[in-house]
DNA sequence: CTAATACCAACCTAAATGGTAGGTATTGGA
DNA sequence: TCCAATACCTACCATTTAGGTTGGTATTAG
């Protein structure tokens, strides 16, 4: 499996604050219940996409998150890569990893890299504008 | 990540039957050398090949393992679905899991279905023929 | 002052990953 | 006829990752 709860989450948390954008800021609370997430594993996500400024808390009473800046400019790929840590399909891509001794006549590697590609330009090409345009039942 | 190593040293030791094709059986012991993996491990991995007739094994001396058809009619795809179970990229999507209760009205499930059949899409277009093609030095 | 909120760190369980160990069955060739 | 080489099979194991829970602290509106 490639994305893990962590992003799947992430990107339910983000386009929930996308359906609710320009109405300040969202108690993470009521996000949780809509979408049926453990209010206290989502506080365990979020950090990382406060920090890189995708989304923005405030503290205390009547606080919450509310998006850093409008849907449309928002990428999933950013969010995906953010709370996964990378896109990458195996390990000899991941940055964690130094280039593999083989990389130079591995015949597999070249699939891996494109596909690699293929993941990030696919989810960089969805925005959360996107995935909020049609009506819901 | 997506692919573990069962599916990275599959698609490594069938790419090194793809180059030997033609040329009779080919003991594992030398592609194991060949790909610097334990033998071990791989013959915990054939197996899954093996029974869905991507490869064939003969017992005995001078026996070893050959591909169950040429290198171009191989698709890729074949060989990591068998290894890796599918090629979804989130639970919701692999054929273990039922229906999620959300999907109905999810707006990020299209997101994972386009994916899904990107991935799909990706590594059967390309065959173990396509793989080597080029010269190595 | 208090209730609601974000923010933070330690801990936990189960499953998956990436193997190893130790065989048995089969077969070609000396 | 026997031996070495091979595929094939099963049980076991250590480490990491996934997917959380628990129990707080800091901040702020009313």
């Amino acid at each position: 499996m490639m994305i893990s709860t962590k992003g799947r989450y992430a990107l339910r948390v983000m386009t929930d604050l996308a359906e609710n954008y320009g109405k300040g800021y969202i108690p993470m609370k009521e996000v949780a219940e809509r979408q049926n997430i453990s209010l206290k594993y989502l506080e365990r996500i979020l950090p990382v996409l406060t920090k890189n400024r995708l989304i923005e808390g405030l503290q205390g009473k009547r606080g919450g998150y509310r998006l850093a800046a409008e849907p449309g400019s928002i990428r999933i790929g950013d969010i995906l890569r953010l709370t996964e840590g990378h896109l990458a399909p195996v390990a000899c891509l991941s940055c964690e990893m130094n280039t593999c001794e083989r990389a130079g006549n591995c015949r597999t590697l070249p699939v891996w890299t494109e596909f690699y590609r293929l993941t990030n330009a696919y989810f960089d090409g969805i925005t959360l504008a996107d995935l909020i345009l049609e009506e819901l039942v």
